[in-house]
DNA sequence: TATTGTTATACTCTATAACTATA
DNA sequence: TATAGTTATAGAGTATAACAATA
């Protein structure tokens, strides 16, 4: 016990990030189960969800969106327009260009996913007393203020 | 303001329900870039890991253990051959089976990420208060508790 | 006959470089 | 000359099915 109390600190820490390290990994694969269900992949995903917000969209414009090369992109919007998410549209004044536009059935899909995170955050969430969420929202701000740092330090050097 | 006020616990569940989902995405982001520069992806780790804790193994026990295929196992041990992370060394009994061994390199590549956990730990929680923490271990763990939950019941169905 | 690992084939995500059509 | 998107090529993770060697 006595070495236990001198850890402490340490211990605690340790404990919070299996915590965290599990919880990520754990959210990782819902997500991707439950995109595969949709038909979809994280990536394709992504780029649903930016068209869906941008409306009808330039494969560059996608490109620079996602943080991923041109050429990723095409092969994003091939398979989609394959599995019917999008369809390539002609730009009215660049003929160079393509829309990525959403289909209905893209948009459906896109509206339910978005819809899903209500269930989700009540699977995960409900029935906490508020007092609790006030401090993992706490909590989690502060970490996640931390990691933004970490990220944007390590991508700067 | 009395919209909000009815909404109130839908809006924090949905709120913490974002930073779990940008906290997973920054782990993901953070730990890909922190293993890309040991020479690892994060499939490679996880056998790295896994060896470093087992011992030697065959590629049955670690497809079973990642719960990849054997030919998913077939690629990576390649690939950390040729990268000098393993080596495959015969089966003392089984001719069929070959024991994946870490080379001295492997071994120390997987001792200094553990090491890196504290860095990391401290890097995303060092200076809260103890009691800070310990309200976060709750809260996480009641979250991770049931992220377990919906995962099981999902993979179950 | 069952098991271990590999070859064969295929799909997805990712990247760079070279090329075509258009600005 | 610069830009949009594609073809060409390549590496990595993933899967199933067929096959060899061995149990």
């Amino acid at each position: 016990m006595a070495a236990h109390d001198r850890d402490g600190p340490a211990d605690q820490r340790g404990a919070v990030l299996d915590l965290v390290l599990e919880l990520a990994l754990l959210v990782e694969e819902d997500m991707t189960a439950g995109l595969a269900r949709a038909g979809l992949t994280k990536a394709r995903a992504h780029l649903l969800f930016e068209v869906a917000q941008r409306g009808p969209a330039t494969q560059q414009v996608l490109a620079a969106a996602l943080g991923v090369s041109p050429r990723n992109v095409t092969g994003l919007v091939d398979g989609m327009t394959a599995t019917g998410f999008v369809t390539r549209e002609p730009h009215p004044r660049d003929r160079r260009a393509t829309l990525v536009t959403l289909t209905a059935h893209g948009r459906a899909v896109a509206e339910r996913l978005v819809a899903g995170r209500g269930e989700f955050a009540d699977a995960l969430l409900a029935g906490l007393p508020a007092a609790r969420l006030a401090e993992l929202a706490d909590g989690l701000g502060e970490v996640v203020g931390r990691m933004r740092a970490l990220v944007a330090q390590e991508g700067a050097s």
